[in-house]
RNA sequence: GGGCAAGUAGCUCAGCCGGUUAGAGCGCCACGUUGACAUCGUGGAGGUCACAGGUUCGAUUCCUGUCUUGCCCACCA
């Protein structure tokens, strides 16, 4: 027999080992479960399927926290509806993130003093592939530790063979349409990776800048001021604005101002636009290079004047600051112009910058030929697939939020100027000039039967993530998949990315597939730090990587502290005491069932119908199975986790386990072995309860389960079925033995209080009054767990023991004499402390009872409650005072 | 500038489609080697549910306003 540390003897099989360790565990139900096939669907039943589509994480490098909290709620709601019987598909894939990948090779290169001009653009593409296959086989193997059960068989990259195609057949049949077209426009440009960007994809700051008042002279002599954050940008002026109705400036409409530096001359127009208050009441219009600027040229017709290269710096129309860069501009400019007094003044001044969401430099407004989606038609059906409930978001207020966006849309910029990425299916001829958009790569022009060149650009990565939820189940194909898996079920994603991600789906979906691309969107909050701040790419910080969690608690404590963290679609923060506390429960439950397994050792009898105690946690369990099974249909998936928890922990560890050792160690075998089926039914059932939540240590335990309990509904949880209500819950010995629990807290309060020995064992008497028969029956369980010997029923009639500390608890008097140990003094003012809480309880409830229209106006229900209330406390407070009278 | 969310025990957070003595985990205090578990058990202390009004028989929960914090959207030079 294996010993102990302490040198006990261990009955518990040497497989159970304490604590529980998860490390290696993990890994190996996982292997068993994939090879099993349990992750992919089952076959075509008619069922309708359960489906969900990976959000595809980017391959920029390792998992994330985020990463972790989109496994973890998919899962719980896969395994659930797998259990359920459904047939579900968690689709899972990768994604290759254009610009956020550009971003990480750029930077790699960068460290070996290389560009990509070095490589080429078959080179880089080459570096590209070597990356993808890196860093997807690291995500790949962090999914499954985390214990993801998608199947894998269906797994999709966005830039594999089929969703390129797909990406291809999206965009010409959008350009067919007239939804996808082409046009020089101004555009947020980022000149450290030289590419154009959505506006989605500028990150807005407050920064405190200067606002220079530039004095502008006129060609008939004198000046006019006007305010500017930006000097450089005077090298594009075309104009000046003034609003109409200002007459300060009306003499001059009729005059031209001459730009400084360049000496261009520009004519003056009013527009309502321009804001009298601000500055000194004059713009100057930059229609180049500001978005407000450039709907002012589209009004009045002015001249637009690019000034910048590519890679920020001044080019030729900026004259003596050609070939600056942008910010060595701005000095100079200013120098320039103070050098001549042309400044008037220079005040501190609040407003917002737009940075580059990747790589952090300032965006410029600058003029572009590019390639944009046009919205609105697709954002109108959009809105309407929300509006009319199609589509159904979780939270509900995240439908307002993807309502507002999608009524204020803009056109979309999908070309970017960087290597990685698809390339757009455009093809322009080298001989005529002719533009072929196609699907498949022509092999010549089709106007003149000239060589043919393709677009250098690629796509926004949302173009193709867009397409995620069809073009991963074989569209445009009419593929099986597609049949049986459209609309996907549940979209689960960061709420971070509503508009990037969610919006372009619904769009591109309705759209192109002619039905919302899924049903129910559930939006989960951000995982912060344990100080509250975002985990972030550039700034990284030590604890940002989940790797080290999955280490030291597994994935399970990981899983279980993100599902009960918080609310649906709040952010929740990584706080270690909170996976201790995962770890701790997973250990509690580890340990309860080491004990359910030795006890199975009593099962060689035919069992003894069950007790009262019996019925009691099976009426707790079937509650907990039914709330469980609700919270889950309605996302509260913390609130279901912590339901379970409470079940296991407190009312099956606490209460349940602790009472079955009476039967287990009695001399009463066939009660024994009821104890310990009643043991064997609930652990099992609380398994599959929590399977969903903590996979690994669910099935490990199951699996030891397998070789001590008959009847278990399969070999692997996994697969088992979903526990089903079975009405137990409202079976009245729920709250009988609710009762006696409460008076075995009052008594150990009282033996508490009179300092008694805890293992001491001491006399009890109580008075039942309406509790005599379960009393009686279930006397056993008072007195092991309240640790009193001899338990004696007093008649009604019979007077209470003199010496003897009194309570009311649980409907019952009761009494414990404790010779020589009651302190009088005390126990009256104990008493009539207790007196004045109870008189207090039933002047309140007398109030409203008293009350007319309480009576009138409250429903019956909560009347009768009140009524039950003040006739309890005023039971209890009867009863003490009698006993105060007796000392 | 507009919008949203949050403000509940020392900390992190639940709860509240109006009605219980407002809960949990951690922390704190006291006690405990009772054969599942010290990653534990038992008992306890600790909250004017941000503030001010209003609706109601009754408000932590609904409404209005104020303050504080966080986030999103927005072309004010």
């Amino acid at each position: 027999m294996a010993r102990k540390v302490d040198g006990r003897p261990a009955a518990t099989p040497d497989v159970l080992k304490r604590p529980y360790d998860p490390s290696g565990v993990e890994q190996r139900w996982y292997r068993v479960w994939e090879e099993a096939g349990f992750m992919s669907p089952a076959p075509n039943d008619g069922q309708e399927p359960f489906v969900i589509s990976m959000p595809p994480p980017n391959l920029t490098g390792a998992l994330h926290y985020g990463h972790a909290v989109i496994v973890t709620y998919e899962d719980i709601m896969i395994r659930w509806r797998r259990m359920q019987g459904r047939p579900t598909l968690w689709l899972p894939g990768t994604d290759h993130a254009a610009i956020g990948t550009n971003t990480v090779l750029m930077n790699q290169l960068a460290q070996q003093g290389r560009t990509r001009d070095d490589l080429g653009r078959d080179g880089f593409e080459q570096l590209f592939w070597d990356w993808i296959g890196k860093s997807g086989g690291t995500i790949r193997t962090q999914i499954r530790r985390l214990g993801a059960s998608c199947d894998w068989t269906r797994e999709r990259f966005t830039m594999d063979e089929g969703l390129s195609r797909a990406v291809n057949e999206a965009f010409v049949r959008l350009h067919e349409k007239g939804l996808i077209y082409k046009g020089s426009y101004l555009v947020n440009w980022d000149p450290q990776d030289q590419t154009a960007v959505s506006a989605l994809e500028v990150e807005h700051e407050t920064v405190v800048g200067s606002l220079w008042y530039v004095r502008y002279p006129l060609a008939d002599g004198g000046h006019i001021v006007v305010a500017t954050t930006r000097p450089e940008t005077i090298l594009g002026d075309t104009a000046i604005a003034v609003h109409p109705e200002d007459e300060r400036y009306s003499n001059l409409l009729n005059g031209q101002a001459v730009v400084p530096v360049v000496d261009r001359r520009i004519p003056f127009i009013t527009d309502p636009a321009v804001d009298r208050e601000f500055g000194s009441g004059a713009v100057k219009v930059t229609p180049g290079h500001d978005p407000n600027d450039y709907q002012m040229g589209m009004r009045h017709d002015l001249d637009m004047i690019n000034i910048l290269n590519e890679d920020g710096t001044l080019n030729e129309n900026a004259g003596r600051f050609a070939g600056l860069d942008r910010f060595d501009a701005r000095n100079e400019m200013v120098k320039w112009l103070q050098d001549r007094d042309l400044i008037e003044n220079i005040v501190d001044h609040e407003h917002s910058v737009g940075h580059a969401e990747r790589s952090g430099s300032i965006i410029e407004p600058m003029l572009s030929e590019q390639w944009f989606v046009k919205t609105k038609p697709l954002a109108a059906a959009a809105a309407n697939a929300v509006r009319d409930g199609r589509i159904r978001f979780y939270p509900e207020r995240f439908a307002d939020e993807f309502l507002r966006w999608m009524d204020n849309i803009h056109d979309w910029c999908i070309s970017r100027q960087i290597w990685v990425g698809h390339r757009l299916p455009v093809w322009y001829c080298r001989s005529c000039g002719e533009t072929i958009v196609s699907a498949e790569a022509p092999a010549s022009c089709g106007e003149c039967g000239g060589d043919l060149e393709q677009d250098p650009d690629v796509l926004d990565t949302w173009f193709s993530s867009g397409l995620w939820p069809f073009s991963t189940l074989g569209w445009p194909d009419d593929t099986d998949d597609m049949r049986r898996f459209y609309p996907t079920t549940v979209m689960q994603t960061g709420y971070d990315i509503i508009f990037f991600w969610v919006a372009r789906m619904v769009m591109l979906g309705i759209e192109l597939t002619g039905e919302v691309p899924f049903r129910h969107v559930y939006l989960s909050g951000l995982m912060r730090r344990e100080d509250g701040s975002k985990v972030s790419k550039s700034d990284p910080r030590p604890g940002d990587d989940p790797e080290e969690v999955l280490e030291r608690f597994g994935a399970d404590a990981l899983r279980y502290m993100i599902a009960t963290a918080g609310t649906p679609g709040s952010d929740m923060k990584l706080v270690w005491q909170k996976l201790e506390a995962s770890r701790n429960f997973m250990n509690k439950l580890w340990n309860a069932a080491r004990f359910t397994v030795e006890a199975q050792a009593a099962r060689s009898l035919e069992p003894a119908p069950p007790t009262d105690v019996d019925r009691w946690i099976l009426g707790r369990l079937d509650r907990t199975v039914a709330e469980t099974t609700a919270r889950l249909e309605s996302f509260n998936f913390g609130e279901a986790g912590r339901g379970i928890q409470d079940f296991i922990w407190n009312d099956f560890c606490d209460w349940f386990i602790e009472s079955s050792k009476i039967r287990l160690h009695g001399d009463e075998p066939a009660a024994a072995a009821r104890a310990a089926a009643t043991l064997a039914d609930v652990l099992s059932t609380s398994l599959r309860l929590l399977h969903p939540y903590m996979p690994f240590l669910t099935e490990e335990i199951w699996s030891h389960l397998l070789g001590a309990v008959s009847g278990l509904e399969s070999d692997h949880i996994i697969v088992a079925p979903w526990p089903q209500d079975k009405g137990r819950g409202s079976h009245p010995a729920v709250e009988e033995i609710s009762a006696l629990a409460e008076a075995v807290r009052a008594i150990r309060n009282a033996r508490r209080e009179a300092n008694v020995e805890p293992g001491k064992w001491i006399e009890a008497v109580i008075r039942p009054g309406p509790r005599a028969d379960i009393l009686e029956a279930e006397s056993d369980f008072v007195k092991r767990l309240a640790r009193v010997d001899p338990l004696r029923l007093a008649g009604s009639d019979e007077a209470p023991p003199k010496n003897a500390v009194a309570i009311v608890a649980g409907g019952m008097e009761i009494y414990l004499p404790l010779e020589g140990m009651v302190d009088l003094e005390a126990e009256r003012d104990r008493l009539l402390g207790q007196t004045r809480e109870l008189e207090a309880e039933v002047v309140r409830a007398g109030e409203s009872l008293s009350n007319e229209k309480f009576l009138s106006r409250a429903p019956a229900d909560v009347v009768q409650k009140r009524r039950d209330r003040r006739e309890q406390a005023a039971g209890e407070l009867a009863a003490i005072r009698e006993r105060l009278d007796s000392l």
